[in-house]
DNA sequence: ATGTAC
């Protein structure tokens, strides 16, 4: 129970609705967001209060840096399109000194390790990539296979989508992978993404009956995207399956990657090294049944993570900004949870009008990374100060190791 | 974020 009263917790109130509660200090709220945050709060079924992390910002369906903690109904826009999207991060035996002193060759075999971009099993330009490590990707498929089945089986419009194909590949947006050093110059691997086209095919699919199943009473709604299912139908069953094995499916897809980028990395290193010491798997957009004061409620983040005590966890910063490995504390006012990231300050459209080419290459110097127009939405100025976001979040986590990128390979 | 269509 948190009873620090120097817990920095900024009070959003709702009429008629639940209380919002900010680990905001010292970061910027946009407006926009806190309107969203209200509607979300109206709704009956909120299990005592919303949380909302330092990186909150405005969010298609649902608020970034929101917990939304629910008793017998779930929101499926809340977890919105890219179910079960997070980071994995391993440590290696190897130390700055084993790396190669020009990086590019790095970042070129991790690139073609990883399928990465606008990646489909039909387009010719990724034949070669889709096309290796058929046995890895298939031993973790055999552990998704059966409930995929039982899904398709009910949903079989699914079975159309990217699904097998798409395990093991990086995707798009903000999807990337690093290769980065902590304090003590020891060299890590994190990767960042979700559950590719099938995960959010399940997540529209799902979205769309909720919004048909409530039809009538939809306009009643702060927001279409708050439609739910109420707990006991059959579609409430079905998306908490749905959703539960697309999670995993993202689970499994981060763990084949990671596979593949430290095999790029053995073949460009002479030394042999360890892996998998302080792994560290965790989804920052996910639902899942949890015990938070004494109840069984169901736990929606969306862009945050879970920070139970002890519990291990990843917050990036942006491109060429430094990365966290974070403990948890426990804390239960938050549902014990923490920050997904610096938060975006601004649009993507908004990043590429206001900076350069030149702007990208100044702040990712020291990064062995693309630079060209179509990565500068990823500039560190377009994201909060990530210094500010971990002192607002003090009483959540506390940093573990303290990550900076050498090499970014962007989806 | 992804897929599809324009």
């Amino acid at each position: 129970m948190s009873k620090n009263p120097h817990d920095p917790i900024q009070l959003l109130s709702t009429p008629g609705g639940a209380p919002v509660k900010m680990w905001t200090q010292g970061v910027p709220v946009e407006p926009e967001a806190r309107a969203q945050l209200q509607n979300t709060a109206k709704m009956p079924f909120i299990f005592k209060h919303l949380a909302v992390m330092p990186d909150v910002h405005l969010g298609k369906g649902s608020t970034i840096g929101s917990v939304i903690p629910t008793r017998g109904a779930i929101i499926p826009a809340a977890v919105g399109v890219d179910i079960g999207c997070g980071m994995i991060a391993v440590r290696t035996s190897l130390t700055a000194a084993d790396l190669p002193d020009n990086l590019a060759g790095l970042r070129s075999a991790i690139e073609q390790a990883v399928p990465h971009g606008r990646t489909t099993a039909r387009s010719k330009r990724d034949k070669g990539a889709w096309d290796r490590t058929p046995q890895e990707v298939d031993s973790h498929w055999a552990r998704l296979a059966p409930r995929f089945k039982r899904l398709t089986d009910n949903y079989p419009q699914l079975l159309k989508t990217n699904n097998h194909q798409h395990l093991g590949t990086l995707g798009t947006g903000n999807h990337f992978i690093e290769v980065c050093l902590d304090e003590q110059q020891r060299v890590w691997v994190m990767l960042h993404s979700g559950s590719r086209g099938v995960g959010n095919a399940i997540g529209t699919l799902f979205i769309a009956l909720a919004q048909k199943d409530m039809q009538r009473h939809i306009a009643n709604l702060p927001d279409r995207d708050l439609a739910y299912f109420e707990e006991g139908s059959r579609h409430f069953d079905d998306y908490m399956a749905a959703v539960g094995w697309a999670q995993d499916f993202a689970r499994h897809n981060r763990e084949v990657m990671m596979s593949r980028v430290l095999a790029a990395l053995s073949t460009v290193v002479p030394k042999p090294f360890l892996t998998q010491q302080e792994a560290v798997n965790c989804h920052h957009n996910y639902v899942q049944r949890e015990k938070h004061f004494g109840e069984e409620v169901l736990v929606t983040r969306k862009g945050a993570v879970s920070a139970q005590k002890g519990e291990m966890g990843i917050i990036p910063g942006s491109m060429g900004a430094k990365s966290f490995i974070v403990r948890g504390l426990g804390n239960a006012e938050s549902f014990c949870s923490c920050s997904h990231g610096a938060g975006r300050t601004m649009s993507r459209t908004a990043a590429k009008k206001r900076f350069s080419v030149e702007d990208q290459i100044r702040a990712t110097a020291h990064v062995e990374c693309r630079k060209d127009s179509e990565v500068i939405d990823e500039i560190p100025m377009a994201y909060k100060d990530i210094d500010a976001v971990m002192a607002a979040q003090s009483s959540l986590v506390e940093i573990v190791h303290t990550l900076r990128q050498v090499v970014c390979v962007k989806g």
